[in-house]
DNA sequence: AACAATTGTCAATTATATATGACAATTCAA
DNA sequence: TTGAATTGTCATATATAATTGACAATTGTT
């Protein structure tokens, strides 16, 4: 779904620490490693910033049309 | 702020038309373009998608750290 | 000037992202 | 195999994104 998980561990950093860096509470960031909602644009740059990447990086699937 | 505006414009579409491509109300793209808030991740890419282009270009601004 | 289309905005409501606290399940090192 | 750290999940509460309807302000056309 999304690779949110594989950069955090790239960094060697738990949910929790993840959680304080970009100030949102554990229990989000656990939610979004597991595809189960829909963070704010806010969260999803302070995400891409923490974890060294960007928004396309992290989110930005791309559809093949035919 | 954001650009998306431009891109709306750009394909020579109202507020009106792009809030009924990406689903949503008509204010909801009101309030975006004049960046009064915080839209969801998904929103942002059907915008992304039906303006023809993508997350980074429309949301990632680079900070540039000196 | 008059009219139509578009945009800005307000108030009230609904849906959902995020917080908090708590605890069970899992992973991993001692 | 015990214990600590991490992760998954639940229930309740709060903040805010998004909706709806309506109307004023602006822009563009004839």
């Amino acid at each position: 779904m999304n690779s949110i998980r594989q950069y955090r561990q790239a960094i060697g950093i738990s949910q929790t620490e993840l959680a304080k860096r970009t100030k949102v509470a554990r229990q989000t960031i656990n939610l979004i490693e597991n595809g189960k909602y829909n963070p704010s644009l806010d969260l999803c740059i302070r995400l891409a910033q923490v974890l060294g990447t960007d928004l396309n990086t992290l989110f930005w699937k791309v559809v093949d049309d035919d």
